[in-house]
RNA sequence: GGACCGGUAGCUCAGCUGGAUAGAGCAGCUGCCUUCUAAGCAGCAGGUCAUUGGUUCGAAUCCAAUCCGGUUCACCA
């Protein structure tokens, strides 16, 4: 039995006890105030004897003592001090290894194996909002959503874990000329289209008449554009004329030339100028205006399209397994700010310019100034954004508010951070970007305008299917009907993709190969949920007598060394997920599983004179048929929970 | 030009709050189904951790400079 002392220390995890242990035997030995957090604990590597080694280097200037001499007066200690915890201990060079007791590892596996919610940690009263997911309402979800998607919804898992109240939200962009091109292409071209006539699901539809909207502009963009290169500026008039003239006339200077970066950059704004000039694009300006007025045909017409792609836009989220708490429309929100703007006013945190617009001086943080409100008085996203902000936070006075956005807009929530700081706003400090990297193609980013742009329906659709041939293939689909195996392969497919976007650290830009479909073995979803299942499969070699029955054992015979890794890692579980969290990084996780997976599966092959060591059904004796009853149930337990805060669901056979 | 991010095996990535001989997966090569599921296991091969300098008992990890790639610096969102 473990004394009270060695109980304590096994709520917090044996890193944790370690680190106090020697911080205890570092002030006794040497009369020095350390704390836990400067020792320095690592897994012993497998060369040597040991399963934790304590990093004794930062010591020697107190000891006035070799390192080795260090080590062996600090593993002294420990050894006499705390025997319930340690049963041995050598020093190599300034390493201490140490020896955890048996019983130790067996009293975390009694506990733990009968608990299905392994990792997840009671209440701590604290609140989060994750916004994410995020989406333009004029074009069906792509890759990168669901990078942002999966990301968003595993970090929100992950601080409910960790025993956060969380509000996962979606902040819906519903307005704005995006919504208005796909609109008026509708009104021009379709007909009266719908997703029932048509059979096309609602955000496809959409979309397609925004493509629809995006190619006769070109066309007519083109004309505009070719005239201007000639030097034929008919087309504008005033201050725009007078623009145009200036880039058409710095396109023929030699020194513009002879940089072909800053050539494309004014070629490209020539464009954009002629593209604001075409008809069809002032026709949605004016659409835009309409809606702004609310005029009550537009408004209509809106709130038709805008429902189809949530309808497409649901069914998409519901075979992601992604749900939501608080859905906030820019449609309500793209006003707010304003108030805002005029405390910030009053406080003199802001200035207004000549022209009425208003400002604020970030210079003195090294960054520029920002606008937040035009010399209409019109606000921009920014102000929107600081008024959302707001809003959040008077709605749930949240402590942390994540925003989960691509790393392009990395300065805008600087900025806006630093902004409602400066505005003293309760919600500033609890603000942090979930910053992260792109989804690239083999050949770079994603274009809309050159048809790169990997479908995220489409994705799920092929991903399903690839596993669905596998299985087949494999020959696996026996003892399953029509509806398991469909339910199956939903399993595989999003595991494998999902697994896909969060295995890689999330601040990290990652390359995606559409022209190979994403692998289901090695560091992947389907590898870990076939290990889940094998482990099940052991399971059912018992009855469930047999598995209710599994405490109370005598362990006399030492634990095998794979026995003790696997208790080990499943013991690590609690503090990776602590990580996770403060990393915000699913990629932990994944790192994690797969580990355990792999260890098991080592675990279950391992073979010695033709005998598979670790059997549980051959298991030696019954001590030890229940003791690895309880690792596989352990193992099993804590694989499933891994993958659930990352959204992945598990099979119970594959 | 300023700010920020990245550069680790052929490819995709771990490791980065300094610790022992830098790790996985994929691809390549060799073995293992008389096994509780081979979507697996065991092994071989593969490295100037972008470069140079510094800090120290110790640097892929920290600092500085340089090179390469990316993002951003809108009265767009």
């Amino acid at each position: 039995m473990l004394s009270k002392f060695a109980l304590t220390f096994f709520r917090m995890s044996v890193v944790i006890a370690i680190k106090n242990a020697a911080a205890t035997a570092i002030q006794a030995l040497y009369q020095q105030n350390f704390t836990a957090d400067d020792v320095s604990v690592n897994i012993t590597k497998p060369e040597f004897e040991g399963e934790y080694t304590v990093v004794v280097f930062s010591f020697t200037k107190f000891s006035r003592l070799k390192p080795e001499e260090t080590g062996k007066q600090l593993g002294e200690y420990l050894l006499a001090h705390y025997p319930a915890l340690f049963t041995g201990f050598n020093v190599v060079k300034g390493f201490l290894n140490l020896q955890i007791q048996d019983q130790y590892w067996i009293q975390y596996l009694q506990t733990a194996h009968s608990n299905k919610t392994v990792g997840q940690q009671p209440a701590n009263g604290r609140k989060v909002m994750v916004e994410y997911s995020s989406p333009n309402t004029n074009k069906p979800l792509h890759l990168g959503h669901l990078r942002n998607n999966f990301l968003g919804y595993s970090v929100a898992e992950i601080y409910k874990a960790n025993g956060f109240e969380v509000i996962k939200a979606n902040l819906v962009n519903d307005r704005g000329i995006h919504i208005c091109k796909s609109m008026l292409a509708w009104q021009m071209f379709s007909h009266g289209e719908t997703p029932q006539s048509s059979g096309i699901k609602g955000d496809h539809l959409v979309g397609d008449f925004y493509v629809h909207f995006e190619k006769v502009l070109r066309d007519q963009a083109e004309p505009i554009i070719s005239r201007v290169l000639d030097g034929n500026l008919k087309d504008f008039e005033g201050a725009e004329k007078d623009k145009i003239e200036k880039l058409h006339n710095a396109t023929h200077k030699p020194e513009v030339q002879a940089d072909k970066e800053k050539l494309a950059k004014v070629q490209d704004e020539i464009k954009e100028l002629s593209r604001n000039k075409t008809e069809i694009m002032q026709q949605a300006k004016i659409m835009l205006q309409q809606w702004e007025a609310g005029n009550p045909e537009v408004r209509a017409l809106w709130a038709t399209m805008n429902g189809w792609v949530y309808e497409g836009f649901n069914k998409t989220y519901q075979r992601l397994g992604i749900d939501f708490d608080k859905m906030y429309y820019e449609s309500n929100t793209y006003l707010l700010g304003k108030d805002l703007v005029e405390e910030g006013l009053r406080k003199g945190v802001l200035f207004r310019k000549e022209d009425n617009s208003v400002w604020i001086d970030l210079t003195a943080d090294g960054l520029d100034e920002k606008l937040l409100l035009r010399g209409d008085g019109t606000s921009v996203y920014m102000t929107q954004d600081l008024g959302t902000a707001r809003l959040k936070y008077d709605d749930y006075h949240m402590e942390e508010s994540l925003y989960v956005v691509a790393d392009e807009q990395n300065y805008h929530f600087k900025v806006l951070k630093l902004i409602l700081q400066k505005l003293q706003e309760p919600c500033a400090d609890g603000i942090y970007h979930l910053s992260y990297g792109m989804v690239e193609l083999p050949h770079g980013r994603m274009k809309s305008r050159e048809g790169t742009v990997v479908d995220a329906d489409d994705l799920i659709e092929e991903m399903v299917k690839t596993a669905a041939e596998q299985t087949e293939e494999l020959g696996k689909t026996k003892g399953f009907s029509e509806e398991e195996l469909r339910e199956l392969y939903e399993t595989i497919g999003l595991g494998a993709m999902k697994f896909f976007l969060l295995k890689v650290d999330p601040k990290k830009k990652m390359v995606f190969n559409p022209e190979e479909s994403i692998d289901l073995h090695g560091f992947t979803g389907p590898f870990i949920q076939y290990s889940y299942a094998r482990i099940k499969s052991i399971l059912r070699e018992f009855s469930t007598a047999d598995l209710e029955e599994l405490t109370g054992y005598s362990h006399n015979t030492a634990l095998l060394p794979m026995e003790k890794e696997l208790i080990m890692l499943c013991e690590q579980f609690n503090a990776i997920l602590l990580e996770a969290q403060r990393e915000m990084s699913p990629a932990v996780i994944a790192n994690y599983a797969f580990l355990l997976a792999q260890t098991f599966n080592s675990f279950y092959a391992k073979k010695e004179e033709g005998k598979y060591i670790y059997s549980v059904r051959d298991a030696e004796n019954e001590d030890k048929k229940k003791l690895r009853l309880q690792i596989a149930i352990l193992t099993a337990n804590t694989i499933k929970q891994s993958l659930k805060f990352m959204g992945i669901a598990v099979p119970e056979r594959m």
